[in-house]
DNA sequence: TAATTATTTTAGAACCATTCCAAAACGGAG
DNA sequence: CTCCGTTTTGGAATGGTTCTAAAATAATTA
């Protein structure tokens, strides 16, 4: 564990939960100013594979990286792009009893309206 | 419906069910020899729209595009990189009942070993 | 401590799927 | 046949991520 390697670890763990790599590098540079992409991206492939932080996978854009390793689910917010935790209970489980093919993982997001973004839009 | 438009969703049909950019590019071009990589974005976002094909995003690598338009999951055989098919219920429905967040789409891939690979796999 | 080796960091190039752009080609309506 | 809107085309641009090889740093050994 470098201070670098610290550096991109406390930026997530005093985030709301869930950035992207260039908000990271943003923040991380603040802390530590020659701080550089690459560096962002090699410490968050480490941190995942220590088990300190996750990765979450979507379709479209950049990855987040969760600060929260256990597993769970997640929504993005379609307006903000916000991207908030959910808890489906045990999708492996389930989809095991829904199918003969072996169910090593997924990939899962959910496209929704966050709490803040869907007031704005009732106001409107 | 153009005859380039016609021909690519001919390849789609007539394939296995589900295809990347690239490969419907390689099959469409033996049909018609002027056939240009753009050209085949441009149907298949227009066919999508259309409603006849649906596309199959990832997280990894390019997307997919399903001959099949109705709703249904699916899973990729992490060695082959096959797609197939899966029948796993109304996911809509369910999540929509574990959370109070409004659940307006999602995407969902299944990693799996296809029963050819499985085999094979077997053998060794 | 010095020397050696392994790991990190860095800068920038490379990658790859996709989108964008503006010009050329096409196709149907009149 | 002509005109106008759509399609097609080639190529450049985009954006996130990975790769590479060299420099810097850290850890290990003597």
């Amino acid at each position: 564990m470098t201070t670098k390697r610290a550096a991109i670890l406390q930026v997530l763990r005093e985030s709301e939960g869930h950035l992207q790599p260039d908000e990271i590098y943003r923040r991380a540079k603040e802390l530590y100013p020659g701080m550089v992409l690459a560096t962002v991206y090699n410490n968050l492939h480490a941190l995942c594979e220590a088990g300190l932080i996750r990765r979450v996978r979507t379709a479209d854009g950049a990855d987040f990286y969760d600060k929260t390793p256990t597993p769970h689910e997640h929504a993005i917010c379609t307006s903000c792009g916000l991207m908030l935790d959910l808890e489906l209970g045990d999708l492996l489980q389930e989809f095991a009893t829904k199918t003969d093919l072996p169910i090593l993982s997924y990939d899962l997001i959910v496209h929704t309206q966050c709490p803040k973004c869907h007031a704005e839009k009732a106001e409107a």
